[in-house]
DNA sequence: CATATAGCTTACGTAAAGGTCAAGATTAAA
DNA sequence: TTTAATCTTGACCTTTACGTAAGCTATATG
């Protein structure tokens, strides 16, 4: 087995690549997010590949509403770091199948939200056009 | 014109009534939210009837996801207690309908998680049968 | 060598919306 | 009147996701 030649970059250098802070990467590391990363000699933090892709999944779940909190209870049972998917236990399908789950409650809070709100705004307008009494 | 006695509560039974504590509607004071009642001779808080529909107003926008801040900037064209009810509502209005644009945008990006998170669940499930390669 | 640039750790700061004492003053009830 | 309950202000605590600064080290370049 022979090591490919792993071109990792510094942390300034991904962090400008995927348009965030070194403060934000080295902050996912501090809360277990990110595993400690190789670190060269002087004590830099170097990212090889699979800790790019790894960094571009956490961005990826929070840009879609995953707080940080529950990408930690995630990584408890699914480092995505280091396993394959062939290592994947039927533990990682009860987690997503959970989430789908809490997505699905949030969809329905919200949509029930937006219902009021629209409901709310039209007694609005109404009261404005003197079309109903100002307090129910 | 007489005045018909207000009967005005104190800061613990409001709280219990509309199931706050009282830190919050002295905060709710604090901020500004709530102008400052009277007071009897010890300082003790008093709220007559305009203040409760105020603070059931703060609240009922609070509970469509308006948030203090937000309200802080109506609230200085709101003053219920004047009766100018009709000159707030044109900017509450606008806050509602941006509102209702925040609350659709996270319902679309929610779907479109729950779909990825479906997608990543069944490609899982694929992967342990054998019937699909190991990486992407 | 001197300077510039990038990195390191430690640690305090921030916003939102209150929670939670503390110590004292007042009011209500017995 | 004594006690118990309620109220007052003031001030520090909490969570989330980093920002920011201080002081020091390491690498690159003229």
């Amino acid at each position: 087995m022979q090591k490919t030649a792993e071109k990792s970059i510094q942390i300034g250098q991904l962090a400008k690549n995927l348009g965030i802070t070194t403060r934000t990467i080295r902050y996912y590391e501090e809360i277990g997010l990110m595993g400690a990363t190789e670190r060269l000699g002087g004590g830099t933090r170097t990212y090889n590949r699979d800790d790019v892709l790894r960094l571009k999944f956490i961005l990826k779940l929070k840009e879609l509403g995953i707080s940080l909190k529950e990408m930690q209870e995630l990584a408890e049972n699914f480092d995505i770091n280091q396993q394959s998917f062939g290592t994947i236990t039927p533990k990682l399908l009860e987690i997503l199948d959970g989430h789908i789950g809490k997505v699905d409650q949030k969809i329905a809070n919200l949509a029930s939200l937006r219902k009021e709100i629209v409901a709310y705004r039209s007694r609005i307008t109404d009261i404005l056009q003197g079309h109903a009494p100002v307090v129910r």
